[in-house]
DNA sequence: ACGATTAGTGTACGAATGTACACCAATATA
DNA sequence: TATATTGGTGTACATTCGTACACTAATCGT
């Protein structure tokens, strides 16, 4: 004789609220999904998130009033991906030989793992709501400033006044957004390609090197 | 008593043909305004283009089969504006002192000259739908290819393998289309901004050209 | 001059969307 | 244990959309 509880039902006792961060967490995974079958986040539709959760579409407005508040979580996610990929970075610490190849080629399987986010920002950096862009440009803004800092911490550049540092580390950024999205509407599964793109990146960042280096230089010796 | 034709109607007696081209021009323009209003276009309809225009829905299939067929020529036409920046680019020809600097604020007056096609090509080229993008990405690397033949022609990096030359074009168009981004959503007017943002343009290309001169350069001595 | 072509209109329909309201049942609070 | 909260459901409605069909009137080809 089974016990007061039929067991079969009720497959999670969990608090309310975890509940509802579980299914606000479905709704969020569902965009991504979404997005990942090749929808922009633009032109998705609350009942079509909701219906993807596996929701009715009312049960949306129990987590977000539209889905630009959706899509402003999504970004606040995104920022916490750059943020662990930038402490990662940093744990690769000194320079071995060809570190410049090895950060293009962690970076590139860092934004293969992470797919749906940064093909999120990739898209919508310029693409649909106002909102959402200001606020994806803050997350990179961010992001450019943390570099920066970093390469003050390690007395790269050291020449530079503050602001050229920060369109350096810009420039470098820009590239690696643009790598990403190309990386990411590469077919997938075809090595050759991504072989030769990755290698175009780690050229365009020497370039970019070489040439802070060498405004570093003229200011070294003035 | 007045001839034959009333006069105050039938403003334009042109062949049919020429009156097609018309409206269709004013669906162009229309798709065009309504993005110059924070829309973007991915997000129109067919109904909202044809209301703009003046026109009744259905007589949008007269000129094209859907929005990305209208998006379609849209790309074109920023083809040939992106073609006629190159052949004044030409013009411009030998360097005088600081002919960057020329260069790109000639460069960004284009661009504002050209506004809403070029918001068009920066929020679509990695917004929306997957033909525009592609339409889009071969417009910037054809821009792209034609930018390279030039340096080839003025000599310029020649020690380069044409791979290389491509990449080092590449940058530079990427640059020009981020510059491009952000004189556009930057508040009309701001001449203190727009100075600080067309010096910090100025600053990118230079150390693109710095980067790619090392490069050359170690070519030339091996 | 006359019949064919066609740019543009009018009406209509099915599908999808955002949102409002009433409701339920389980959890939380007292 | 009684009550209030609340995550999720069901129904409903106005709006918008893409598109199909029939129609008109002006132009074109012969």
């Amino acid at each position: 004789m089974p016990p007061r509880k039929p067991a079969s039902k009720d497959p999670e006792p969990l608090p309310r609220s975890a509940r509802k961060d579980l299914t606000r967490a479905k709704l969020l995974q569902a965009a991504l999904t979404l997005m990942g079958e090749g929808r922009s986040f633009t032109s998705l539709g609350l009942r079509e998130i909701a219906r993807e959760a596996g929701l009715v579409p009312n049960a949306f407005y129990r987590h977000f009033r539209n889905t630009d508040e959706l899509g402003l979580v999504l970004v606040e996610d995104v920022g916490i991906t750059l943020r662990r990929l930038l402490r990662e970075a940093r744990k690769m610490d000194v320079a071995p030989r060809d570190m410049l190849r090895r950060s293009v080629s962690v970076y590139l399987e860092y934004v293969k793992l992470n797919r749906l986010q940064f093909l999120f920002i990739s898209s919508e950096r310029s693409g649909g709501s106002r909102i959402l862009r200001l606020a994806i440009r803050n997350d990179v803004t961010h992001f450019t400033n943390e570099m920066a800092q970093d390469f003050r911490i390690r007395g790269l550049y050291a020449q530079l006044p503050t602001a050229s540092l920060q369109m350096v580390c810009g420039m470098i950024v820009m590239t690696m957004l643009a790598a990403a999205t190309d990386v990411l509407d590469l077919p997938p599964d075809q090595p050759l390609l991504e072989a030769e793109m990755s290698e175009n990146f780690v050229q365009q960042l020497k370039i970019i090197l070489f040439g802070a280096t060498r405004l570093n230089d003229a200011l070294t010796r003035s």
